[in-house]
Formats: C-alpha cells, structure tokens, sequence
DNA sequence: CTGTTAGCGCTTTCAG
DNA sequence: CTGAAAGCGCTAACAG
C-alpha cells in the first residue's frame, strides 16, 4: 500500500493522502512490526555483541562504547554473555541465531584461530580485543606487545629490577600466544633483567581476586618484587586491596600497574598507573568493518586493524623505596 | 513440511524420516531464520531491558543477572541505554520498538508514574529499581526507606551524631519521592539528631566524580561530619578517594556508608560498608512478572514485588574519632 | 502519485 | 505419520 509509503516517510505520496494516513495510524494505534518488516527487507538493523562478562569493567566500557557506535549508525544491539565458555562462542560463529541479527561483534575469549577456519557464520563476523591476533577474520585490535613492553620500561625506567607480572595465560608452556607476557619479556630483555619464573603469576581470570591472591602469593616470596605489573585494572585492583591489608606502602613500598584504563582506577586509592586503549575507536572500527565495505571486499580477504594505546601515570607508581617485604 | 516438525523437534516423525532430514540440514548448512518464525509464531523471545548506562557497575550487576535470568527461562535480551534520557524512556514505553520484542525490562530513571497511566505499550512492561515506587504499572523494588533508614542507623549506633548524606534529588522541595532520603531522615528523628541541610549534598548523578566533589564540599565545612552516607557504592568510592587525597583516615576520622554493594566496593580501601540488596532476585522476580500469569491477571492490576536487601558491615565505618576538619 | 500482486521463511491448520 | 494450503505483516516490483 502507499501506507507502506508514508510509513517509512518515503517520498512520492501526495501531502494529502499522507496526513490521511498519518491521522489513521495514530487512531487505530497502529505499530510497525519489526519482524514482518525484517522478513520481508532481510535485514534486522540488529547486531549481536558477544562479551565474556558484563560486570568486567572493562567490558561494561566496551559495551557502552559499542552501544554509542551503534547508535549514531543507527543500529541496535543485542548483547550476549558468554562466561568465557567456549561453546557459547562456538555456537555464536557457527550458528543458530544468525539469521536474526546482521552481524557479530564477538570478544574471543576462549577461540582460537583454527575455531575460525570452519565453517563461517552466515553473517559478517568481527572479532575485537582478546590477546591473540587472528588473521583469518576481521579483527580489531590493540599492540599487546607495544602496549606491555611500554608499561614495563615504564616501571624499568623507576629503577625496578625485580618485577613481577599477574595474568591469565602465563603458562610456560602454553600454545596460545601472549603479546602482553612477550612485550613484558622484551622490556626485560632490552633492560638487560633477568627473567625470574617466580615472579609469573598465573591467574584463572581477570578478577579482583584473583590479583588479591597472586599478590599475597608474590609478598611471601624470599625476596619479593618492588613491582608488579598487573594485566588488567580489575587485577591491579586486587593487588592493591593485598598490600593495603597487608600495611604494605604503594608506591612506596611498591609499585603497582594496571591495563585497560577503567573508570575504577582512576579512583582506587592510590590511583592506577595503566594503559589505556581507546575503547570507542575499537568500537566504531568494528561497527564500521562489520557494515562496511560489504561483499565487495571479501576479495581483500580479513582486515586487521589496530587501535591506539597510550600510557597513563598516576599515582600508583613511584621509584623503587624500602623493600616490599613485610 | 514435515521438516519444521523435526527442526521443532516435535514427535510423531518416523525415525528414519527425521535421520533423513537431519542428514539433509547438516549437509545443506541450513539455518533456521528467527525472523520468519517470529512473524509466523508472533513471539519472538526476546526481551528489552533498559537501563541509564552499562559503565555503571551497579546497572552492570543488574544487566548480567537479568541476563542469567533469562538464560535461565532461554529469552534474550537485548541492552538498550537510555543515558537517563527521559525521551528514550518515553520512546520505549509508547513504543516505536515494541513489536520487536515481548517485554520491556524498565529502570526508571526519569519517569515519573503519570508518564505511565497514558498509552500502554503493545507489550508487558515491568519496572525495577529507581527511587519511586510505581503502583501502576508491575514494580520490583526494594524497600529504600526501610534500607536507608538501617544504613543511618547504624552510623547512629557507631556514635555518630553528624551525619552527611550525598545523592541525587535531594532538593528541599523535589517533587519527586525520594525514599532514601525519608529513611535517613527517619533514622535521625528516631536518635533526636537535628538534620541540618548544610550536611544535605544533592548532587546530578551517581558517578565517582560527583561523591568526590561533594566530599570536597563537606570538608570545607566550619564543622565537618563525621560520617557521611553516599546514595550508591559509586558516589561512595568518590567521596573515599577524596578523603584519601586530602589525607583524612578512613574510618579512623571519617566513616563513609554506600549502597549497592557492588563488587569494586568490596575491593576499595579500605572496603565500603553498605547496603546489599539482592540482585538476581529483582532479575528473577522482573523475568517472572513479565512471562508471568500473562493476560489473565490483567483483573488483579499492576503487582509491586519488594525484594530482600541486608547490612553489609565493612572495614570503612568506626566510632568517630578525632575531627574530619584538616 | 496510488493500488495491485507476489513473496520473504516459517508455523499452523487440515487432508491424505 | 506425512504433505498441501493458507497466512503472519511487511516491502518490492510493477501496473493503473
């Protein structure tokens, strides 16, 4: 009909009969259904976001950047929690709910590259952040290793010698790689610092907790390291939460570093010394690779693009003082 | 055909037709389009939930319980942020989206109950939380009053006699019920504690930036308080790190009091009393009430459910001490 | 400028 | 147990 016109405010409809059908529709309280318009046009104007979890700080950051994205491109978004499962991430990419959004912003937690090689989603896939870079699908990301070896000369440059790093995956033999743990071992390397295993802590995940018991970990160390580079704030965070129960100075007694420039640190006492990305840049990047260029470039095969860091000092930070050990 | 019987997995399919056909889905890679068993079913299964802004963590907690919530019932949902904008809430309820989904999870942020006795949007519409408690429409609240009322208390008991409180719409002559600040007030009344409005910080929102300048506020003060109660976890962390900036201990000379109990809070330093209400509980309730009874109970009108909250007693309040004043 | 005709991909009837 | 027919509410392509 023409309402289908006037509806979508299309033009060629005589002023008149538009007023008409304007006045029918707020009589009978008529509402669009969105379904029936999407199966008829074959695109939802949705897209699904799929994060680990949303009460990680940062990913709450990175949601509301995406949301934000969206909305100036004038599209929904729908969100997806996976827990870090893998087969909430694996039944994304290959799978069932497709065909109800137009596209996939997935934070690959637990995927790797060869997850990516089967069988693809029916709708345009991008992936953002994550500390793998993968090279087969779109990918939106940060210089882990830049970004880390910075932070590290960052503490190297202080005068620290023994410092520690807490982190998921630091594993010594694992397959998966890390660019935050190799940028760490390159500041060391350049520095000329030996590496101590000792002072590697791995963690399960990027929680609070899990850096409040990696710090007590590293305090009952004979010699306890004057800093600690945490891999994420929420880490950081934790670590600080120790020293404070433990009467430990920071920075005095020792230094404390985060990743990711969330709010939190920029209020936990002291305030953090960490990385800050540029979230909204990692989102517009990824909601423009997701409509972009569009068919047409699949030619050119997977894009990979990667967002500015920079180092933030606070005050968390400081030259090396008394020994940390209590 | 009979394939919609076994993709539904429906019984009354020969077993060797349903091999067949399976055979055939996974062979022709084919996946089933929500769009169109929307329009045909007329559900969709998903659901609106809409808060002010994920960054903040206390609507994240919110987000990812509902989320779980409705995992638990296999619904999705879909983020929308109104950044307390009372057009996007408008928009919502009179709803352009509405045939999109089957329900509406509402925070009220701005509206106010009169904005919902007009038109009713095409789908249920629960709210939960804000500081109103709406009758007409269905409510998962808590009891703010009786909540804010405990947290004064408390402070009371500790010996505190002057006793700051900074949140939003604390204006002497809002309009708008603010329960919050009824219990603080009620709690004073009961201790024969004259309230004094120069200890009354009204501030725009609930962010980190606004306890920490209504902190700074408090300490200029002839007579500073002794104790101050912070609307939120947040406002509480804000006005902890400008007692940290100024040198002031926590608790030793100044107790602050949150609400929320949020996770960051249980990390500060040091770690925030406050009130905990119960989550996952205002998500199951909120899912509950939408996919609930359904139109029968139309009759028994809008239902207010109020969920449990408790007293959490951390490390950041004590008897007062020496003066807050530097 | 307006109205008609198909058909999006599914789920329902209801016959075979 | 299986298949044919109709229609969910819209948009697209065309004809009046």
């Amino acid at each position: 009909m023409t309402v289908s016109n006037v509806v979508n405010g299309r033009p060629g409809v005589a002023e008149s009969t538009r007023l008409l059908v304007d006045a029918s529709i707020r009589h009978l309280g008529y509402k669009p259904n969105l379904s029936a318009r999407r199966l008829a046009k074959g695109r939802t104007g949705m897209l699904t976001l799929s994060i680990p979890e949303v009460e990680i700080p940062y990913f709450a950051e990175i949601s509301s950047a995406m949301l934000r994205a969206a909305l100036e491109r004038s599209m929904d978004i729908l969100i997806n929690q996976s827990d870090w499962d893998r087969d909430r991430e694996l039944d994304l990419i290959h799978g069932s709910m497709s065909l109800l959004t137009d596209g996939i912003l997935l934070y690959p937690s637990t995927l790797t590259q060869s997850d990516l090689n089967g069988a693809r989603p029916g709708v345009p896939l991008v992936l953002f952040g994550g500390s793998e870079v993968f090279t087969n699908v779109d990918h939106v990301v940060i210089d882990n290793v830049a970004a880390a070896q910075e932070a590290t000369e960052h503490l190297v440059s202080l005068g620290h010698r023994r410092i520690a790093l807490i982190g998921p995956h630091l594993e010594p033999n694992s397959r998966k790689p890390n660019g935050r743990l190799a940028g760490y071992a390159r500041a060391l390397e350049v520095a000329r610092i030996k590496r101590s295993q000792e002072l590697l802590v791995n963690v399960p995940t990027y929680h609070r907790v899990d850096g409040y018991r990696a710090m007590q970990q590293l305090f009952e160390l004979p010699q306890p390291p004057t800093a600690v580079f945490c891999l994420s704030d929420l880490l950081a965070v934790g670590a600080l939460h120790a020293a404070y129960d433990r009467g430990v100075a920071v920075p005095g007694e020792l230094s404390i570093m985060g990743f990711d420039d969330v709010e939190e640190s920029r209020y936990s006492n002291p305030a953090l010394t960490t990385i800050k990305p540029d979230k909204l840049a990692i989102a517009r990047h990824a909601l423009d690779l997701i409509s972009g260029p569009g068919e047409g470039s699949e030619q050119n095969g997977p894009r990979t693009v990667i967002t500015n860091h920079e180092l933030v000092i606070r005050a968390s930070t400081a030259a090396p003082g008394r020994t940390a050990a209590h």
